[in-house]
RNA sequence: GGGCCUGUGGGGUAGCCUGGUCUAUCCUUUGGGAUUUGGGAUCCUGAGACCCCAGUUCAAAUCUGGGCAGGCCCA
């Protein structure tokens, strides 16, 4: 039904289909959530939230503005950005005193802020988080969801500690708390420590989130920094330790962007359209009566009842009254994923029992009445289970290990590396080694290192094209 | 960063080369009505478009320049 074969379409065209994500404003890069695309975000958030609040994260919201002296003032982070900051410069026709960013991200004016927070061991830690719009000045390409100048969500925490171990450990609670987002969201991925010139603009080490779309491009969906004291020192956050001296703060930050929209709707979809994990599903479950004349009154109240039922158990449900035909309906519901549908029509009523039709499997099975309510209960969990099976099964198609020794030529390296991304696609795995692991075998594979990753218990340099 | 291409109702298109026949084609969408309903029904009747600015010309959807927006290829 729609193309599958090519993927930058098939996105396209489920983004509008299915009312996720308008992309006709007229700004480069910027778009529009529409109501079932914004849900499909809200209920993301919201596990996203549960999961860092769980963790002892507080929810915070900082200014859009950052005056350009402070965003300047940490020289790696600068750098790493002035090519894409939106900047204010005038105040109706006067020109600023001091231009304003369009926040690029947020550690600067964060940190300002953090500096009137702390003064001693006992102010620490600060567990912190926001979910806001950044800009970025992109050039080339924009996508929906994937490359924009407005990113509309952008989920940040930013922590501070008094020790390096305690950020060190930070570091690992960010790292599970990803883990289990995605997983929650049945998206695979794989975790890896960016390369040294790939890194976060002033961190020590990034640790980023990867996962493979359908077209076997890598994409970066989520990041976890280590700052060390590089901030600290330079917005001068220093506090007074348990020992009464003074040291300065050793921060994390870690962020999630639109992108994990993007993935769920790429990751998960098919040639019918969206399949939705059914937590962050917009409609849980979708009720379509079938109308025949003389039994219609009969029809209609069953599926009310049932209705009230599942609305009672907190699931998003609703019924489809429309006059068109059934048909019509299974293609609307299956375009916009909803996970579970139930038909009930005269032959169901007189069989007490409802057909069930999942939106994962496309299997269609009938329930009895008085079981529906145990039934949807489980059916949403094997759904969750199957759909994450099937992603992680999809990706590892797209994982090519490959095997060489210390002694094999490097241009054989790389010719083995370019044929197999041309082949295979997705990334490539080599054995790490110093000599591989550099810019310069970027440029002759003409792909990036995402970096290095245990893979099935050994240490590997994944290569692969990107997003 | 460099190169190529495109812009017509909400979406997809025909027309553009060779200006006038355009009151702009077809599919989809959509309002109203009839009929129908276990996998995209049908009929009747309505609605809806030449990206923006300037230029050439008696005349521009069509030609020229610029802007904006989008797509593709190479680094």
């Amino acid at each position: 039904m729609i193309n599958l074969e090519n993927f930058s379409e098939w996105y396209s065209e489920i983004l509008e289909r299915a009312e996720i994500y308008d992309v006709r404003y007229p700004i480069k890069g910027c778009g529009i959530y529409l109501p079932y695309g914004f849900k499909i975000r809200r209920y993301t958030l919201d596990i996203l939230r549960r999961l860092l609040e769980e963790r002892g994260h507080e929810e915070v919201l900082f200014p859009l503005l950052i005056p350009e002296d402070l965003l300047a003032k940490e020289g790696e982070h600068i750098k790493g950005f002035e090519d894409e900051v939106f900047w204010v410069t005038h105040g109706g026709k006067k020109p600023l005193e001091v231009k304003l960013a369009l926040r690029p991200t947020s550690e600067t004016a964060i940190y300002y802020m953090m500096k009137l927070w702390i003064k001693v061991h006992k102010d620490l830690p600060i567990k912190i988080y926001q979910v806001v719009n950044t800009f970025r000045y992109e050039t080339k390409h924009t996508r929906p969801l994937i490359r924009l100048r407005e990113i509309m969500t952008f989920k940040e925490a930013h922590t501070a500690h008094a020790t390096g171990e305690e950020a060190e450990n930070q570091v690992k609670e960010a790292i599970e708390i990803y883990k289990e987002f995605f997983h929650e969201l049945g998206i695979p991925v794989m975790v890896s420590r960016r390369p040294e010139w790939d890194k976060f603009p002033g961190a020590q080490y990034t640790v980023a989130f990867d996962t493979i779309f359908p077209d076997g491009r890598a994409i970066q969906i989520g990041t976890v920094h280590n700052l060390g004291q590089n901030f600290s020192r330079t917005f001068d956050l220093e506090f007074e330790t348990l020992e009464g001296g003074k040291d300065y703060v050793y921060q994390t930050c870690y962020g999630i962007s639109d992108r994990v929209i993007a993935s769920i709707i790429a990751i998960h979809g098919d040639e019918k359209g969206l399949v939705l994990p059914p937590q962050v599903a917009p409609i849980q479950v979708v009720i379509v009566p079938l109308l025949y004349k003389g039994k219609r009154e009969v029809v209609e109240e069953k599926a009310l009842e049932l209705y009230k039922l599942l609305k009672e158990m907190g699931i998003r449900v609703e019924i489809d009254n429309r006059d068109i035909r059934p048909g019509r309906k299974f293609y609307h519901w299956e375009l916009r994923g909803v996970p579970v549908r139930i038909e009930i029509g005269p032959k169901d009523l007189e069989n007490k029992v409802v057909t069930i039709y999942r939106r994962d499997t496309e299997e269609k099975y009938q329930v009895r009445k008085e079981d529906i309510k145990e039934e949807i209960l489980s059916l949403f969990e094997r759904i969750k289970e199957n759909m994450r099976e099937r992603a992680r099964e999809r990706m590892e198609r797209y994982i090519t290990t490959l095997d060489f020794s210390e002694d094999t030529p490097l241009e054989e390296i790389v010719k083995e590396v370019r044929k197999n991304l041309k082949e295979r696609k997705g990334v490539i795995l080599i054995p790490y080694s110093e000599r591989v692991y550099s810019e310069d075998l970027e440029e002759k594979v003409e792909a990036s290192i995402l970096g290095v990753t245990e893979y099935k218990g050994k240490k590997y340099v994944v290569v692969g094209r990107t997003y």
